[in-house]
DNA sequence: CTCGCTGCAAAAAATTTGCACATTG
DNA sequence: CAATGTGCAAATTTTTTGCAGCGAG
């Protein structure tokens, strides 16, 4: 079974993702449990971010079982694939839907109404501009995350 | 006693940071109490972000002793006042060291080496493109957040 | 003096570790 | 069948709540 890849940051569809990350994780090398595809679905369809004790939660309360520890050994694996986003102004974990490992960069409005985060992507000046002005401070850009607040469309209306 | 005020977001000197924390505090109507003053004192002293509870463990280490109780409440009051910031990244409290109430921006960029953490300034270029592509997708900007990933000069040398 | 804050006590919530056993590929 | 990953048990760490009493202004 082949994997539909494209150049670029292309958004996967939205019920493709859980297929996609499956795939990813197999060609890693990695093995395709239960309790991750519990994690992957959950995440999947969640509207906000999760914690690893909510994310848990969630599943329980779904009628399924998986072991705390177990989400928790899951995320760690799912990050390292870039497969998940941590968002650390609401701490927690989303589903990251797009199709290459775009590891250097992440950018996340947050709403501060419903706590919805949406993933963007900013236009290339910005993040040009930043790295830009970290080297002249003598850094080493490696990953700009970007977390933004902001009140979405809807909450807004 | 009166505050030495300046326009725009001039940096306060470093000893100075605990003396205008208090007199914000103070017009602010709020009480400065020993726990207040000892969370910000293990602040402007801090290499880098402190958790809630690591704060009360370093100061407790000190010979000193408050209840965490009462940190997590300052840490409140002191967020409140913007006198201290919360980085996600890695869920630590650092001391802001501005003068005037920057409420709507914060920028940091946390070395992934050493973990210390350095409040910057981005060109307002990059605030502005990033607010214009938020209105465009018909969010409210609030509160721009950025925080960075990258080796401090230090530990790329 | 008087609220605003603190400390204490205690419970709840979230995270981590070690080891025997189950399961994927 | 051999790693790789899971569940269980238990300890630890972190956070929250309610209330009586102290002390900053």
């Amino acid at each position: 079974m082949r994997v539909r890849r494209r150049k670029g940051s292309i958004l996967v569809s939205q019920t493709g993702f859980e297929a996609a990350a499956v795939t990813r994780l197999t060609q890693a090398g990695y093995r395709v449990t239960l309790p991750r595809v519990q994690v992957l679905r959950t995440l999947a369809l969640a509207e906000k971010p999760l914690s690893a004790y909510g994310i848990h939660q969630e599943i329980v309360a779904s009628g399924a079982k998986v072991d705390v520890v177990s989400v928790y050994r899951t995320l760690e694996t799912l990050s390292k694939m870039s497969l998940v986003h941590h968002i650390g102004i609401v701490d927690g974990y989303m589903a990251c839907r797009f199709d290459d490992t775009h590891e250097e960069e992440a950018q996340h409005v947050v709403c501060t109404e419903c706590g919805k985060v949406t993933e963007l992507e900013l236009p290339p000046a910005v993040t040009d501009m930043t790295n830009r002005q970290l080297k002249d401070l003598g850094y080493v850009p490696r990953q700009t995350r970007v977390e933004i607040l902001a009140v979405c469309p809807s909450c807004a209306s």
